[in-house]
RNA sequence: GCUGCUGUAGCUCAGAGGUAGAGCACUCCCUUGGUAAGGGAGAGGUCGAGAGUUCAAUUCUCUCCAGCAGCACCA
């Protein structure tokens, strides 16, 4: 291997040193200090994450990998699959072993074994993997031929690796792990020994199945899931995140909150409670203000379209098994009438539109519906209100010449983000998808409508992320990302350029020339549907909503039963404010008032006792703080009806 | 839709081949209490649906429905 040359190591402190060529990142960390050695992970050679015992035979810099680097973690959570993989071929050696990549916060790795894995396995198998690292097995790599490792596979009889084998591309070195007697096909890179895993860091969360390569053609195989970091106090917060996080699901929260529920009869569609829908159409009434006030119309359209309609918009022969059908049987009709309820609203918006004759100066023009849409979504995609089959999207068309896209794209990047923050959430991102590879119209044509939509981007100052070949056949979309309090990311707006419907559905405009143009058509949402965004809105909030959001705003609640006239006087007059406020005059001590209502998430509890009664103040407490403060009436009520104003109404 | 798991009182959950239990919530009584559960009594269930095995099924088996986790899907 080293023919002698010698070859210069540059350090990130900027020294170097000279080694023989064929010199291994693991010799040069011992040669740098013993301790090094001992600590060393990997190495970056010229920024390239590597193995310790990869030779490296010309010039380069050198960056040891210890711990405490981002990259261990990787490295980390990598072996740990790979020793997952080997604990259970050693405890079930006739189960086949696929991939087993990381993935935020942990690793999964998929098996083909008949049996399903059980809770109790993945203990029996975490207490495996713990012997494994504990014997401390040195990492040793080998770069094979092809036909050299399709033959090993095919003896150990793992026709899942002989596939593996078979897709890596030409010229790309076919690299065999071996831990022990333990082997796997694998890119690595990994780990000196398996003691580098700590021990007490990781754990096997859940088991799952999962298609072989991603595809549901596929046959399923048997996903474990676990967790890995650098130590039990990292592993220890991950998990208390996790409990954090199944505190405000939103499932839990809705039933808790009174807020809706779903049963049997009616899978996928919700039946919203009386502070459910409080909170619903207080949102949807703030979105019908910001849609009005940003020059929107506002329409509405039938549920149950003749299937003509959907053939003519193209949705019958692709969606047909997602729609709802609908037949009516009609007494001496020759046949029956088949329709379905609308799956999205577009082609009844383009349906307005095509009523009478529309001019360049109609142009553009923005047509809104919160529409009331039903997919027939798989069963297995539903989730609690996040994911239904009855939903309202906040939905509207632009119709517009294509010059106009910038401006329209432009406008509405401002109306969501102003959205975003009115409803708590100042930070989003945008997906910019581009021309994907089977696609119709010129080169010329996309060139423009992606240039309009990148324009409008910068012209908003924003920053966004390519994602190339992701758009419709037909045009280039921007979708909206928001972060939400706990950092979890969720797609909610849309910007779609659509010159394709239109044409299909026969729109025109009588430009100035007099000719009939074809205008373009611009589907865009903001929250996407209500039903979502408000469980979005739920788990963000925890269910501690802006008074202005909350369904119950205040709760008054009497100290002593002779309290409860001046406890209805000031709901009265909060009340007449606006304020959503209930009495609270319960034969119950107020210990037991505020526990429940703190509970039911009430924003402000006003306590009064006899005290108040005779200075005509209350007592506040806000939601989650201990202190309370007195307060006169008047102030109290004109305070809160400030706080509970719409953001978009505030002066 | 696929794989696995689950389905018992309004909620959270125990239970067992011989037709069911707890806590909280609910109703009534006592208590008028100053900021996260005052005390007592009572009522409440075709054990998700259907079929099978059995003298007997809520319990075992099968089918279906729904939910949960993940995968696939999301116009």
């Amino acid at each position: 291997m080293a023919d002698g040359s010698q070859i210069s190591i540059t350090l990130p402190d900027g020294a170097s040193r000279s080694y023989p060529a064929g010199v291994t990142g693991a010799d040069v960390a011992a040669d740098i200090s013993k301790s090094l050695g001992k600590a060393a992970f990997a190495v970056k050679i010229d920024g390239t994450l590597s193995d310790l015992s990869k030779p490296i035979e010309a010039d380069a810099a050198l960056e040891i990998v210890t711990a405490k680097d981002d990259a261990a973690l990787e490295l980390i959570r990598h072996d740990c699959a790979h020793i997952m993989a080997r604990a259970v071929q050693e405890l079930w050696p006739d189960v086949k072993v696929t991939i087993g990549p990381v993935i935020d916060n942990g690793f999964y790795y998929d098996f083909d074994r008949a049996e399903p894995f059980t809770p109790e396995d993945l203990e029996v198998i975490e207490k495996k993997m713990r012997d494994i690292i504990n014997l401390r097995d040195a990492v040793r790599t080998e770069v094979w031929d092809r036909e050299r490792a399709i033959a090993h596979y095919e003896a150990m009889d793992e026709p899942f690796k002989v596939e593996l084998v078979g897709m890596i591309p030409e010229g790309e070195p076919i690299r065999m792990y071996w831990h022990g007697e333990w082997q796997d096909l694998c890119r690595g890179p990994h780990l000196a020994h398996t003691g580098q895993v700590p021990a007490d860091a990781f754990k096997l969360m859940s088991v799952a199945g999962a298609y072989w390569r991603g595809n549901s053609d596929n046959p399923m195989l048997q996903r474990i899931y676990g967790v890995a970091f650098r130590n039990k106090q990292d592993l220890k917060a991950h998990l208390t995140i996790l409990e954090e996080a199944a505190l405000r699901d939103h499932r839990k929260l809705g039933r808790e909150m009174h807020l809706f529920h779903m049963q049997e009869e009616a899978p996928g569609q919700i039946f919203w409670h009386p502070n459910g829908w409080t909170l619903y159409t207080t949102l949807q009434d703030y979105m019908r203000r910001r849609q009005r006030d940003g020059g929107y119309v506002e329409v509405n359209t039938p549920q149950v379209v003749n299937r003509r309609l959907w053939e003519e918009s193209g949705h019958w022969e692709n969606y047909q098994e997602h729609m709802f059908i609908v037949e009516v049987d009609e007494e001496h009709a020759r046949e029956k009438s088949v329709n379905a309820l609308k799956p999205m609203n577009c082609p009844c918006h383009v349906q307005i539109y095509n009523q009478g004759l529309k001019s360049y100066r109609d142009l553009p023009l923005r047509m809104a519906e919160f529409g009331a849409c039903n997919r027939y979504e798989p069963s297995g995609a539903l989730h609690g209100i996040m994911r239904v089959r009855g939903f309202t999207q906040d939905d509207a068309h632009i119709f517009c010449r294509e010059d106009q896209i910038e401006a329209e794209c432009a406008r509405f990047i401002e109306f969501l983000s102003s959205v975003y923050k009115d409803l708590g959430f100042e930070k989003f991102e945008i997906m910019f998808a581009t021309r994907p590879e089977k696609r119709v119209g010129t080169e010329e044509s996309w060139d423009r409508m992606e240039a309009a939509l990148e324009a409008a981007i910068r012209k908003t100052g924003h920053e966004y992320t390519l994602d190339p070949g992701e758009g419709a056949f037909y045009a280039p979309k921007l979708d909206f990302k928001l972060t939400d309090a706990i950092g979890r990311v969720w797609q909610c707006g849309t910007f779609q350029v659509d010159p394709n419907l239109p044409e299909r559905l026969g729109a025109t405009y009588v430009g100035e020339d007099g000719a009939k143009h074809r205008p373009f058509m611009l589907h865009r949402a903001t929250l996407g549907s209500f039903e979502r965004f408000i469980g979005i809105l739920i788990e963000n909030y925890a269910g501690k909503f802006p008074l202005w959001l909350a369904p119950r705003q205040v709760v008054v609640a009497s100290i002593v039963s002779d309290a409860d006239d001046y406890v209805h006087e000031v709901v009265a007059k909060l009340r007449a404010l606006g304020l959503r406020a209930e009495a609270d005059t319960r034969n119950e001590k107020i210990n037991y008032k505020v526990r429940e209502h703190s509970l039911g998430k009430v924003p402000v509890i006003l306590a009064v006792g006899a005290r108040e009664v005779e200075e005509r103040t209350v007592t506040l407490r806000r939601l989650g703080e201990k202190q309370t403060q007195v307060l006169p009436l008047d102030e109290v009520a004109a305070s809160l009806a400030a706080e509970a104003t719409p953001p978009d109404q505030r002066g």
